[in-house]
Order: C-alpha cells, then structure tokens, then sequence
RNA sequence: CGGGGCGUAGCGCAGCCUGGUAGCGCAUCUGGUUUGGGACCAGAGGGUCGGGUGUUCGAAUCACCCCGCCCCGACCA
C-alpha cells in the first residue's frame, strides 16, 4: 500500500481564498493548499501533506548527515534549569527561552537548541581521545518564545530544528569537521534545487569563534546579505565588511552654526545645504552583558551610514546594545537632537570610515548648534575607531574592490565552530593521548527544517500554487479520473495499482468533481506530475500525461505507466548530475577563503 | 514593549459612521440536471457578531476594560 491515497479519503482542506492575515506566498500557500493550520501565535499543525513533505526533507538531511559520518540520536523539549545554569545562559538567553517550574517546583524549559543537553550527555560517558571526533545529531522540535512570531512557517516559536554537535580533541580536528559539515550542507540545499548562498555570519546568543550561514535567496527573506558581485566574499550585514570612500569636507576652523530645531541627519543637511555624507550622527547607547554590562557609549557614523548594533556590540565587548534614553543622554553631556561627539563624559566610538576626516558637521551638544569644521583627530582625540558602519549596496569589496550586492536571504542553516565556550563550563574533558585531562573542542550545526519548507515554496512557485521538486513532493504523480464511467474507473484503477507496483507515490482523485476542481487543486497542492484518464482519451485507447503546467500528451494506456517512469529516471538523473557539480565547485570557493 | 489595522457562519467579506435584534459570495447537506479547466436550478443547515462591563426602552453598531490576530517599528538625535 505505498503511497496509496485515493482523494476522497485524504485530509487535504484547501481553500478558495487566500486567508487574511497571511502575508507571504508560502504561508499563504501552505495554508490555502491545506498543508498547515494555525494552532496559536508561531505555533503550527502539519497536515497529512505537510508531514509528507517533511519527512523527505528529514530523509536527504539524514542521508547526508550520515554519509558525512554524524550517528542520529534524540534528545528532550523538556530540559532541567541546571544546566543552564552550569553554561552560564539561563540568564543570557533572555525571554526567548520559555521557563517554568514543574510540580515540585522544579526549574525547567523548553529547549531552543541543545549544546547544554548534549554537553551533559558526552560530559558523562567521555573518556578517551580515542572517542573523538564524534558528530551526533538529531532532527527534533524547539521552542523559542519569539517576540514576534510571522509568515508562517518562516518564523515560528515552535519549529522542526536538525541539530547536529561535533566533539573533537583539537582545533584541526575540529576545522577538519566543519569544513566537512559545510561541504555537507552545501550538498543537501544543491539536492534541493535551492537557490542558496553560504555567508560569513555573526556567532550571535550561541557563542563560538567561526560561523557561516546558508541563506535561501528570497524576497521575503528577513536577512540582508552583502556579498561581492566578482570575488567569493558574502557575509550577513550583521557583519559584513566593506569599503567606501569618505566625502571629504574642507578642513576648517571649528565653528557653531544656529540649526534652530533642526535634528535629524536629513534635515540638517537640507538646512545647511551640504551632502548628508559630510554630516556625523552620533547615537548613544546602553550597552547589556558583557565587563561594562550597563555603561553608555556614543557611537559616530558618517550621515550617510547607519550603525550596525551588533557590530558595535562586539566592539565594546557586550551581549547587546539598546538605544539610551534621554535622561542618558542629558547624563553624559548631550542634548536631545544636537549629540555630537565632543565633550561627552563617555567613550565615543567612531566608524573607521570617519578616520581622518575634516570638514565634517557635528551636533554641538547644546541646544539648537550644530558644529562645521570638525576634525576628529584635532577636536575628538579620545575617539577610538572601529568598523561600525552597516554595509550598502554599492559599497567596494574589502577584498578584491568590486562592487557590493546586497540580496534577501531565508537563513535555512548555520555552522559553528563553538571552540571550548560551552564545553569548558560543562566539563566535557577527556584523556589525551599524553594521558593528561583535555577539555573538548566542540562545533554545532544547524538546519531549519520546517522553515527549509517555507523557503522551498518561496522558491518553488507559480499563480496556480506550490511547485514541488520531484524529490519532495508530497505525492509525485496526482492521477485524475474525469467522469463517472465504468471505463474511466477500471483503467485509472489498473494505472493506480501499476504505479503503485514501480514504488511511485500516487494522489488517486476519484472524486465526483468537475474536471476544473481537480486541475486547481492539484495545482495548488502542488504535485509536479499528473496523468489524466477521460472518456475522450480512452476512445482511443490513450490518457495524458504531463508535468505541471506543461502541455500534456497522450499516449496508449499500455504504456503510460512505463513512459511515466522513464520520464522520472530521466528528470532525476538530471538533478544528480547538477548537484555533484555544483557541490564541489561551491565547497571548494567558499571554505579555502 | 510602541504605533497602525483587524476580530461578524468553515473561508473571504458587507452591515457599525447615523442603535431597532444579522446579510452576501464560496464551502457544507438534500433533490435534480450537468461533467475536459473552480457548473446550474430548487431547498436546507450553520452565527454566544472575540470576551466582559457600562449607556439605552433597545447594542454587531456607542463608551470603557480585557483577550486574540496581522503588519510596521522597537535605531539614525
């Protein structure tokens, strides 16, 4: 009985209209073709459908996963605050992670990702470097209580995570395995048939030395991605290195100049008449986490830039950043609207950009005074520079001076090489080879499994509805019986039961419908290949058979299941060929730089 | 957490401004006619109008509170 489904029995609801409060085309898709259903804020039931498509996505993510040499394991939601105390987050995560007491008051939460489990796990049966490298994984549902949970699937609270974490002896061993995961992931988007891009990225609430991010290239992406439109370098914004030259002013005495009421960047420039590059925004902020956890700094940009909060975050060595309040920033010496970088009883950071810069307008520090003429090396000597800038489009490469492109991205996975940050508060130690106790070295790899969905209808769509690979549709083939004859149904039913012979899935639609509602829905649902048995065609002696939204064809009904499979073996051996390609060429660009 | 929008039948919506006891399309059920691209006719079922409090002779409609959903923001002084 594989893939035995006859319409009429399934648990398919699809809708007519697109429902009101969905906003992207995959949530709107999911939810009309009858694949999910809203159960509360971010939090999702996956129909007979979905489950379907799910499990073939978990299917090529093991495959690769144990071809790449990972062991599957499963681990628990329900996780003891112990240890979360012992790696030092239960405080850290912050209200993303959903804490509660269980009946003996016991600390609990439901787990946002695994390192402290699976820590607590090796910790206790380590002993030997002769058990490393290990590479366990697990494909398992996490809860993260978003703040603002969106877009279906995209952004849930609950979601289906494959979570994998290496342990190694050294840091070769470790680079060796994160190159081996990265090469492995660029496999499992390839056979996808993604549109994908590894960047560089921020190690972000996790921790860790090295990371990059697998990015699904899509409009509705909630990440901005810079990468180089010559060389290999791509990299999340949050991140993101460039250049761009400085609009220089000319050097100048420093003066004051009345801007009455005139604050923002914009304005000042307009009122001033000058380029808005020639203007220095100066923002205050408290800094959280971290040796200064609490402090307030003032951060410059050129006008013309913004700054990237995390970036600045690493700088002055905290968790976060939040913009001050006006009381912090009358506090430190500034005035509401006309901050500038003097005078300010607080370190004042400056964008590199700004290094050696004159000629520039500043807010005064006083009400209603901006001011010309500023030189940041004469009239800001405490200024330390640091890269805090966001990068743009059209800024120059830091490594080979191209052209920047910034592009929408899904992050549908992320690798990091963790180092000792969470084993060395969880003694995952062992013995070394010199017989001496060693703490491991650890790495952690991700993949959105349930939000890999959503960003494959992204991708994978058209007016009609969703338009799955063949690897992950539901069902391959959607086999259409038109009317009610006796000859219709003896040859659909003989069809059904050969494709079910070859091993192929097939959506049997017997319904008592009208021609046009099969052909909808099977659009909408999205299976990519449909075979269609009528009276007409049976006349003589044929049924069609064709790939979604393509022309079909007739041929004799002897044959079509055999036409059938031979057009599957030659479509997949097609995608084969492309990803075996694409893979090595990929790894090998992205990983060496 | 801030701003905006919304909440009326399974889905999409109207009615609310100007208070008088709920309607349309689709879907569902019954009967009939249809059957190659979301059929037609006739009939039927289905709603505590998100919840509460208040105003009023009378509340989906007005007021206040709460809950939920969606979008934007949570930064550019």
């Amino acid at each position: 009985m594989l893939g035995a489904m006859r319409y009429s029995n399934c648990f398919i609801p699809t809708l007519r209209d697109d429902p009101a409060d969905a906003e992207v085309i995959s949530h709107k898709l999911l939810l009309r073709a009858g694949y999910i259903r809203r159960v509360t804020s971010g939090v999702y039931d996956y129909l007979p459908l979905a489950l379907r498509v799910l499990r073939k996505i978990e299917a090529v993510i093991r495959e690769e996963m144990n071809r790449a040499g990972a062991q599957e394991l499963l681990m628990p939601m329900v996780q003891p605050g112990e240890l979360w105390e012992k790696s030092e987050r239960m405080e850290k995560y912050g209200p993303e992670l959903l804490r509660f007491k269980d009946r003996h008051s016991h600390e609990s939460c439901l787990g946002p990702t695994h390192e402290e489990v699976i820590c607590d796990l090796v910790s206790r049966e380590l002993r030997s470097y002769k058990q490393l490298p290990m590479n366990l994984y697990q494909v398992q549902s996490k809860f993260r209580d978003e703040i603002r949970p969106r877009f279906g699937l995209m952004r849930g609270r609950e979601f289906v995570m494959k979570d994998a974490y290496s342990f190694h002896a050294d840091a070769e061993s470790l680079a060796a395995e994160y190159k081996n995961m990265f090469e492995t992931y660029t496999r499992i988007f390839t056979r996808f048939g993604l549109e994908f891009r590894p960047v560089e990225a921020d190690t972000g609430s996790i921790g860790g030395s090295d990371s990059h991010e697998f990015h699904v290239l899509a409009e509705s992406g909630e990440d901005l991605i810079a990468h180089c439109s010559v060389c290999d370098y791509a990299a999340n914004v949050e991140k993101a290195v460039s250049r761009r030259a400085c609009v220089s002013g000319e050097p100048a005495a420093l003066a004051m100049v009345e801007t009455p009421a005139v604050t923002s960047v914009e304005d000042v420039a307009d009122f001033l008449s000058v380029d808005i590059g020639l203007l220095v925004k100066t923002l205050v902020y408290r800094i959280h986490g971290g040796e200064h956890d609490g402090a307030i700094v003032a951060a410059c940009v050129a006008g013309d830039d913004q700054v990237q909060e995390i970036k600045l975050a690493h700088v002055v060595g905290a968790d976060s950043v939040e913009m001050a309040t006006d009381d912090d920033i009358v506090s430190i010496g500034g005035v509401t609207g006309f901050v500038g970088p003097q005078q300010l009883s607080v370190r004042v950071l400056v964008d590199s950009r700004l290094q050696g810069a004159t000629g520039f307008i500043a807010g005064a520090n006083r009400r209603d005074t901006h001011v010309t003429g500023l030189d940041f090396g004469r009239d800001v000597p405490a200024a330390e520079f640091a890269d805090l800038r966001e990068t743009r489009a059209g800024d120059r490469c830091s490594r080979c001076g191209n052209e920047i492109e910034l592009s929408r991205g899904i992050e549908v996975g992320q690798v990091f090489a963790l180092g000792k940050r969470y084993t060395e508060p969880m003694e995952v130690v062992f013995q070394n080879q010199q017989g001496k106790r060693s703490v491991a070295t650890m790495g952690c790899y991700g993949i959105g499994v349930s939000r890999l969905m959503a960003a494959i209808v992204e991708q994978c769509n058209d007016a009609a509805g969703i338009s799955w690979p063949l690897a992950l549709a539901p069902f391959q083939i959607g086999l259409i019986s038109m009317g009610k004859s006796n000859a219709v149904r003896d040859a659909s039913e003989a069809i059904h039961q050969q494709l079910l012979d070859a091993g192929i899935e097939v959506l049997w639609d017997e319904r008592n419908e009208r021609p046009g509602v099969k052909f909808k829905d099977f659009e909408l649902i999205g299976l990519p290949f449909q075979i269609v048995v009528g009276d007409r065609g049976l006349k003589e002696d044929a049924v069609e058979i064709g790939w979604r939204q393509q022309q079909r064809r007739a041929v004799s009904v002897a044959d079509a299941v055999k036409v059938v499979l031979s057009e599957f073996e030659q479509a997949t051996s097609a995608e084969t060929t492309v990803s075996e390609a694409t893979v090595s060429e990929a790894t090998v660009s992205e990983v060496t730089n």
